[in-house]
DNA sequence: ATACACAACGAGTTATTTCCCCTTTTTATA
DNA sequence: TATAAAAAGGGGAAATAACTCGTTGTGTAT
């Protein structure tokens, strides 16, 4: 009995020539493919048998794999999901898995590799790479900066052209109040001035560019 | 005769099932795969028959697609080479086309469109598509900003938590000279204070960070 | 109830940044 | 080679950023 496999992935060239791949080995059939995650939502009421497996893409337009793994788990919650990326960054790795995948493959993995995390899954329910590191997660989780919502805002305007008696005019609140969210912010990002601040920030990915 | 092609590609996924759909057509033929260009640099002079196209992708880890494009366009002048990406940045584009690459194609192109491109390679001997806008890439280019090798060494300082003060003893310059830099830069970025300036070189891609 | 954390606000001081006025030296090029 | 453009350096003033003290109110955990 083969296992059934979909795919959702924007690189149509990937997606192709992998499902081709699958479709030629002996264990795996490929019943759905879409290039994202809305594309999938349209397709998958629509076909004659589930998939056992459902492969993700993390970065995908129109509706990005997060969602489109939150949105297959809530719906189809007998479907294991496996993300499937070029990106490493932790916090890809913990949206996914939050989001419901039970593996989380990077593409530059080989063929063999391959094969043993789908075989993992669907023996076991799940495959645990390198990536996945629980204590490395955790750690990053730790790491990660709880700002309050106004110096959220603050921090957004601060990586800007404008001057703080600028952003406070902006935001309504006293030059007073928008320095003590510099300061709180310098201490939990350790640093000492603005623009390392702001860097820190890029950084940290807590601003938009 | 069928088209014989090169593939370079770290996503060993991607490599293997692009490989395997190229070979089950009818007219291609893959004679040569790598994970990266120094991986393709040990193993071309090895194998029997060179490929007519070489797909290149652009971002691999060891040696990146540009490096690597330049220099198969200098030791193998005859091999048409094929830019490979999933991203569509006009300064990627620039970079491989200025590297020889005679097309340039997003991961996220049909099949279909994919073997017209490589036909067209073979026969015409390039191939434009919507990314390789002339008049775009011109317009991108006379966009760039010309900074000095100072001012670059500068504006790298310039986006961490240092003085101009610090900055300037690290130099080895007085801050008079220092200063000038950030007045000259704050000019050609449009910006008006040491934040801004940070955040637009970020944007424009002129600091690692 | 009472401590506790924290968001919001305020005055005053120091440090840094930004801008204005310059001169001298080096580099490019007509 | 003359001349212009760019790089490097300088003093001082105004604006902005950063720090050090506070006070008040609000929610919340004990």
């Amino acid at each position: 009995m083969k296992i059934k496999v979909g795919i959702v992935d924007d690189h149509q060239l990937f997606l192709r020539s992998l499902s081709l791949m699958l479709n030629s080995s002996r264990n795996y059939k490929v019943v759905i493919e879409a290039t994202n995650g809305q594309h999938l939502k349209d397709k998958i009421y629509a076909i004659p048998e589930l998939p056992d497996i459902m492969l993700i893409d993390v970065s995908m337009p129109v509706m990005d794999g997060q969602s489109t793994a939150a949105w297959m788990n809530r719906d189809f919650p007998s479907i294991k999901l496996v993300a499937l990326s070029m990106n490493d960054k932790d916090i890809f790795v913990i949206n996914m898995i939050k989001a419901g995948c039970c593996a989380y493959l990077l593409k530059d993995i080989s063929p063999k590799d391959f094969e043993t995390a789908l075989d993992d899954v669907s023996t076991k329910g799940f495959h645990n790479s390198d990536v996945c590191n629980a204590r490395r997660l955790m750690k990053y989780e730790e790491g990660v900066v709880k700002l309050t919502e106004n110096e959220k805002k603050f921090l957004q305007y601060a990586c800007t052209d404008m001057t703080y008696k600028e952003i406070a005019n902006l935001m309504f609140l006293s030059e007073r109040t928008i320095d003590g969210y510099r300061a709180s912010i310098f201490q939990k990002l350790n640093v000492e001035t603005r623009v390392g601040m702001a860097m820190e920030a890029v950084r940290r990915e807590l601003v938009r560019i």
